[in-house]
DNA sequence: TGAATAGTGTCTCTCAGACAATATAAC
DNA sequence: GTTATATTGTCTGAGAGACACTATTCA
């Protein structure tokens, strides 16, 4: 038997009897401030890739959780809204979106073992910046525009940044379909401020007519709440009326990107 | 210390002093057999469910291999195709379209141990009957219909009735918006077969005129051969013009799916 | 008062789907 | 010949995007 079937062989009926897999989770944790996308960063303590910036994760507490389960723990601790038991970062918590974005598992990855990562993607509104003081005190928001660039001027560790490029083109695509747009937003809301975030998300202009047409049109993607906004924009303007997100899990139709050629 | 507290220090700096996980691959390979959808299935040896069929799959050899080429390993030890060398075989493996699906970790979906599960998808061309005396010597095709009613005839083991359905939702979606139906079928085709796929996954009846012209108006689809069928259809019919696959990733415009409600 | 913005109206172009028509091949 | 199918043509309605217009609010 040639040595790598004998290899085969032994690892189908005695997985203990192979090189040990890690699994880790880590969360693409996206929000809104100040109009400009954000993601959350760690900086590591420790080698491999000390002083770097890498998404929040850990290790999966084998036998005890779900990924899913992991995933929200994560970024609750990473967060350190968990720690601070402030009833409104446990409702901005309550409302994030998570989900499964991929797994990575390239061998040399990460340089002390073979280590596979299930990386998630959640879509938080506007979070308070991270404690001092937890287990996320070298934690904090980045804007995401300068580490997509052909240069970044901030490297991530490991293969962050393509789990992070990963990510963006999810969230961008899922803006499309479905009604994720809203989980950047407070409960009530309105469409500027709906628009305001197809435009972070997709980095290009919308024409506001159109777009306040469009979203209305889209059956369950809003519903109206009877209100307006307490004041005008900024720079002048009429108060817009508000809204709540409504039923609908997908838009039909969808709200295209243009030029998505 | 609170003990979880504890556990959790632990785990972050050893994963090895932790229960250890088990890092699987398993693969929802879909074909075209006699104008229905079929996905690869093998027999159970021995326990946990013993004599059940359940999805193609195996450990990841830790160290040695991405989670990509893992997936593409099991897919061909276990269609026989592989171990055979026959030249078509290895011609029609090599135009598998494989993708990966998602990762499937809760801790009691395999009773001996916490095993975690990257699923990849397969989307292949008409592929021959596994063949007896390989390792997959208890593998074969089976109808993707029973398996999915709400009372199927055959139980799958583990959780992977819930990833069949998971890939079938995803290949179903994957029509719409990417050239991938023509991984079912072989280099040259005509409309109508590629009609054939598009009605057998999403089992719709398709208007024949109006997909014709639709596949033919979407830029890098389809490119046509000058060529037309050496035989008209079954039942009668002229013979119809023969294409390539294009050069198109995406489809632009998409070719939605009637009642996509 | 002036500028910016919310929201609506209108027009055009594209595309999806229904239906019809014609040519070709199996039986 | 009869029937089924491939392919093209035509019509209608829905929706996307461009543009214009009015009303409202901030500075």
């Amino acid at each position: 038997m040639p040595e790598q079937d004998e290899h085969a062989f032994l690892a189908a009926y005695d997985p203990r009897a192979f090189a040990p897999v890690a699994v880790t989770v880590d969360v693409v944790a996206l929000t809104l401030r100040q109009g400009a996308l954000h993601v959350l960063l760690v900086e590591r303590g420790g080698p491999p890739f000390q002083g770097c910036w890498a998404l929040p994760g850990g290790f999966l507490r084998a036998g005890e959780e779900d990924l899913d389960t992991a995933a929200a723990r994560e970024l609750a601790e990473e967060t350190g809204l968990a720690a601070t038991g402030a009833d409104a970062a446990q409702a901005a918590l309550g409302r994030v979106h998570l989900e499964q974005l991929g797994t990575y598992g390239a061998p040399g990855r990460d340089p002390r073992m073979h280590v596979v990562s299930v990386a998630y993607l959640a879509f938080a509104p506007d979070l308070p910046d991270p404690q001092a003081g937890s287990d996320a005190s070298a934690a904090a928001w980045h804007p995401v525009d300068p580490l997509v660039r052909p240069e970044p001027p901030l490297a991530l560790a490991f293969d962050h940044a393509r789990i992070l490029a990963d990510a963006l083109d999810r969230a961008r695509a899922k803006l499309e379909y479905s009604p994720l747009a809203t989980a950047f937003l407070p409960p009530v809301f309105t469409v500027p401020e709906l628009r305001a975030v197809y435009e972070a998300v997709w980095d290009d202009k919308l024409h506001p007519g159109n777009f306040h047409r469009k979203v209305l049109s889209v059956p369950g993607f809003v519903e109206s709440t009877g209100a307006t906004s307490e004041r005008g924009g900024t720079r002048g303007g009429p108060r817009a009326r508000t809204y709540r997100a409504g039923p609908a899990r997908h838009l039909h139709p969808a709200l295209l990107r243009p030029e998505s050629a």
